[in-house]
DNA sequence: AACCTCTGCACAAACGATTTCGCGCGCATG
DNA sequence: CATGCGCGCGAAATCGTTTGTGCAGAGGTT
């Protein structure tokens, strides 16, 4: 054990010290409207505090409020950009508004998204901010129903609580870039359908291609799990197959790596003999030796709108769905097909 | 306010149900081999609280025996991969030993770390893990004064207990390593000398040139904040230099992104060029277009072993500093230049 | 002078667990 | 039969807050 002995000072010695009654110089450090406290004891009780540097015991005041200002943050993994910098927003939010918070990641091991939830909840949590969850996640509803608050976040489940991005139209926007440089033949790495996000953004790519009146076809898609590793292997199918795509909708920019390590291997040089676009516009995308079109995505907004619905929540409020809209940036990973010549790839059938 | 009682049954209702006093069940749950209770009203007792779904209250739990089971993690921020292996692995590992994690990034801001420290310290969080620190941090003193337990991560400070890599080994390795491929005429892009990392990096990188008989010029590094557009500015600037430099070791994989932007910015080909190698082994080194040479640390072993040394610590064990071993992992940016041909790029002056 | 109304604060009861103390009781021992 | 001992468990204190209740005394009214 260590040798600290815990010498915080109490509210009791506090009290003590200033002479009076702990209950007063509680209401004297909480400054509820409803005690009035004649200024010079209430100065004087500040005073002492301050000057024994008295910082109250947030377990006790817990036990007795019935409130941690702790929220639980429940997602995949950290070590996702694009996660890290939603959850990195929303820490910081929750900071400024009172609230600490204990951040989790599930890893996407089966049972371990309610595993965590149950610890956290556990830990008396105020309330939870999803990441995870899958389109019929059932322990939604049992939150639901024990009427904890809770919100989800980057992802839609039935119609309870969300901040998300607009996927559907992110995804419709990228497609359309596309389309509108030329494409024609234009191939998706999806995601795992179970989610939302995935589900969304091929719904978008759909649109966009039957807008242009091209059919859609199953052949010119692959599923990943938003990783580079399957998104290379689907990329490299699709790009075996001829006539081949000549652009390739990424469902995110990890996934759009993936995609241009393929491409390398089927000495395809990019844009020229395939454009390629992601999603969420990472930092890295910029960086890239090819400069990387993306779909920009208000992450940090998110994290922090997130934060902001579910203390209203946790205050009693109903809160509604957000949907934040996105904006195609694009750079030179589908960009020079258009700027080098006037022939289009698309074109090139076969 | 939301509607739900706080319906969690309590050890008194348990108690109650099973028909034995409180401090009886407390006993029977809590297993301490002191007090020996016979089979049966252990079995009973237990039973209850399974079936009532009894889960004791954190807050009353830590208000009696002085532990919250929390570990409070701070780092600058949680969108550096790197950091965030570490992060997610110690968070992982540190519920396994029953602990929770808070995790709080200070963003590099000059006041941040005290502040932020401060408010974990008051949550009477157990001990800290410090990815922060820069080498003379004075916090740090005021902790091991107070005597609350903390242990640094991936950077050094006095002889206080760290877990951390090797980073004079890394460089150096990393140095050596393109010295071998036959460059001469070395750049580096250096971090913030205020960070232990930065300084032993660039030891190392010293030390492999002294060896090979090459004299160390402060023209050929520059110093950026570990992110890539600083970067990018001081290797655009070593780059303009005549004779220019044939390689160039970034501090981290971001900054050798950074370099490479840079690169091209000069029309220069890597690695024929211009040899890159980054620092960390992140998992986009191997899938850039041209992949990533780097020095591979063992991340997730370091964020385990910190929360060991920690939770040890709090046990009031003495814990000793643990420096990790790297190890260079070659790939397209520095290697081809050998495999091409033998006239080695190095020998190309002016 | 009797009565009422505020102030300003003390008292004490929670909140939900852990832990020290010690009391009966049964059994063995002398 | 008296004493001692260990076992199983209940009683009560405690951790540090918050908060409902109520009591004195000051000041005003009739």
């Amino acid at each position: 054990m260590s040798q600290r002995k815990s010498r915080q000072p109490t509210l009791k010695s506090i009290a003590a010290a200033a002479g009076v009654h702990p209950s007063t110089a509680s209401r004297a450090l909480n400054g509820r409207s409803d005690a009035r406290i004649p200024e010079d004891t209430l100065a004087r009780i500040r005073k002492v505090a301050a000057d024994l540097g008295y910082e109250p015991n947030p377990w006790a005041r817990s036990l007795r409020t019935q409130r941690t200002m702790m929220l639980g943050l429940v997602i995949p993994r950290l070590t996702d950009v694009v996660l890290a910098k939603m959850f990195e927003a929303a820490e910081e939010h929750a900071r400024d508004e009172g609230y600490q918070t204990i951040t989790v990641s599930t890893f996407d091991r089966k049972g371990g998204q309610q595993e965590l939830i149950n610890r956290l909840i556990e830990r008396r949590v105020d309330g939870l901010v999803l990441a995870t969850s899958t389109l019929g996640d059932p322990s939604l509803a049992r939150l639901e129903q024990e009427g904890f608050p809770f919100v989800l976040l980057n992802r839609a489940s039935r119609s309870y609580p969300a901040v998300r991005g607009d996927d559907e139209l992110g995804a419709y926007l990228a497609t359309r870039h596309l389309l509108e440089t030329g494409h024609q033949r234009i191939g998706h790495i999806g995601g795992p359908q179970s989610t939302s996000t995935a589900k969304f953004r091929l719904q978008g790519y759909k649109r966009a291609l039957s807008e242009s009146g091209i059919r859609y076809s199953p052949d010119l898609v692959r599923y990943g799990q938003f990783d580079a590793m399957s998104a290379m292997k689907g990329a490299d199918e699709l790009l075996s197959q001829r006539p081949r795509p000549t652009a390739i909708f990424a469902i995110n920019d990890v996934s759009a790596l993936g995609t241009m390590a393929a491409g390398r291997r089927h000495r395809l040089r990019i844009p020229d003999d395939l454009a390629v676009v992601g999603y969420n516009d990472s930092d890295m995308a910029a960086l890239l030796p090819i400069p990387l079109s993306s779909v920009q995505v208000p992450l940090q907004q998110m994290g922090q709108l997130a934060v902001d619905l579910l203390i209203d929540r946790i205050n009693g409020g109903t809160v509604e769905t957000v949907v934040l809209t996105p904006r195609v940036v694009v750079r030179d990973s589908s960009a020079r097909v258009v700027r080098d010549s006037s022939a289009r790839p698309a074109r090139r059938r076969r």
